[in-house]
DNA sequence: GCTTTAAAAAGTAATAT
DNA sequence: ATATTACTTTACAAAGC
């Protein structure tokens, strides 16, 4: 049987970082091509980046979120790309600012199906949220790592809310056990 | 401190108000939705609870009241589906869901699943199926929940496509449209949800 | 609370062919 | 009748309404 933990696949990385400058977003939207700006309706101007694919937003106060990346390297990397970008346009940007991974999703296949109704009742109900004619997912929140999983009747699940990729291997170890001393693991 | 006085009144006033609003609001939504005088009284204390626990900040009256008689009907077993429970009420589905799983995770109401075979003898009723139909309907959702079909699926259209292919075997037939009209789902959901029915029960469709 | 961005899971729905 | 597109849920940051 394989290891749950060995189909762990990150499939969104969200990070912030900042250059330590504040920003003139509408000449920046000006000279940056392919940057989405519009005021009315977010203050954020949105820059993507093609290799590694990611989608950065950048406010007025220098501060940036990237989003998209599928791993902490590509992070790095997208914001390099990002960085370099302003600088092109004569924008002092600090040599190498911080960035901070505030959130990982990620995906994985526990091999089996899973039977959500007796999940729900061996969890506990007060444990879960499990709506199904609201949604397909059920939702467990993990006190330690602090993430919150969906399961789904495949036995696949995706776990966001860790900062570290390490979060969602514990959360798969911590899951695949609860639900084996619970035989819910057909 | 006169002035507080009747600021007090004031408020409490208008709290008793808001209450009888709220109430009233149950009172007329069940009454479109035809349930029993036990529903509303359940939905009444539901609604009380959230008002004593404070759950109504940020949320509108109507919101809570829909979702208090959303959560009654369910808990009493005659489950209304949020597509209905919207029909009677000016709160869009949406919210109404998201004010329902709120109120029940903070009053810890342990809401069990919605059972599709809930649905079957009011389905079936405004079909004007026989016994033997439901019977049969119940029989499948039974025999396939077990076997692990359910998890995931919508109750609606879980029941809706039992009693589809229960009204074909018991050649009562009614057809996909009238089916999906009365659950309030689409055709397509009644044919993906009947195939792995009908497969399941090892019957040939 | 909302707005925007990204991505997965699986079900449902609206629309197109 | 099927295929495509889009929306539901989870988490998170940013600035502003």
């Amino acid at each position: 049987m394989t290891d749950p933990k060995e189909t762990i696949n990150i499939e969104n990385v969200v990070a912030s970082t900042g250059i330590g400058q504040e920003l003139d977003l509408q000449s920046v939207a000006m000279d940056l091509e392919g940057a989405d700006y519009d005021p009315e309706q977010f203050p954020g101007l949105v820059y993507r980046t093609q290799d590694p694919k990611s989608a950065a937003l950048i406010f007025r106060s220098g501060k940036i979120v990237c989003t998209g990346a599928k791993s902490t390297d590509d992070v790095h990397e997208s914001l390099r790309i990002v960085f370099d970008k302003l600088r092109e346009l004569s924008i002092k940007v600090e040599d190498d600012p911080e960035i901070v991974v505030q959130n990982i999703v990620t995906s994985a296949d526990l091999g089996r199906q899973l039977n959500l109704n007796a999940i729900a009742i061996g969890l506990g109900l007060e444990n879960i949220e499990y709506e199904p004619e609201q949604f397909p997912g059920l939702v467990y929140r993990l006190d330690e790592p602090e993430v919150v999983a969906l399961l789904f009747g495949s036995g696949k699940l995706v776990i966001t809310g860790g900062k570290k990729p390490k979060d969602a291997e514990h959360a798969v170890d911590k899951i695949t056990s609860r639900l084996e001393e619970l035989g819910l693991l057909e | 401190r006169l002035r507080k006085w009747q600021e007090r009144i004031r408020t409490k006033d208008a709290g008793e108000r808001n209450l009888q609003f709220a109430l009233s609001e149950i009172d007329r939504m069940a009454s479109a939705l035809g349930v029993p005088r036990s529903v509303r009284e359940v939905a009444s204390v539901i609604y009380r609870r959230a008002l004593k626990e404070d759950l109504i900040r940020g949320r509108s009256i109507e919101g809570v009241a829909t979702s208090a008689l959303y959560a009654a009907c369910r808990k009493e077993g005659i489950p209304r589906s949020l597509e209905e429970i919207s029909e009677v009420s000016r709160v869009e589905r949406k919210e109404i869901g998201r004010t329902y799983r709120y109120i029940s995770q903070e009053l810890g109401l342990e809401m069990k699943p919605v059972d599709p075979k809930k649905y079957v003898p009011r389905f079936c009723s405004e079909l004007e199926l026989s016994e033997e139909v439901q019977s049969k309907a119940n029989e499948i959702i039974e025999t396939t929940a077990e076997e692990g079909l359910l998890s995931g699926k919508s109750p609606t259209g879980y029941a809706a496509a039992a009693i589809y292919a229960a009204s074909l075997l018991c050649n009562e037939k009614k057809t996909q449209r009238e089916v999906a009209d009365v659950a309030q789902v689409t055709e397509v959901t009644i044919r993906n949800r009947y195939q792995e029915q009908i497969e399941a029960m090892g019957i040939h469709g």
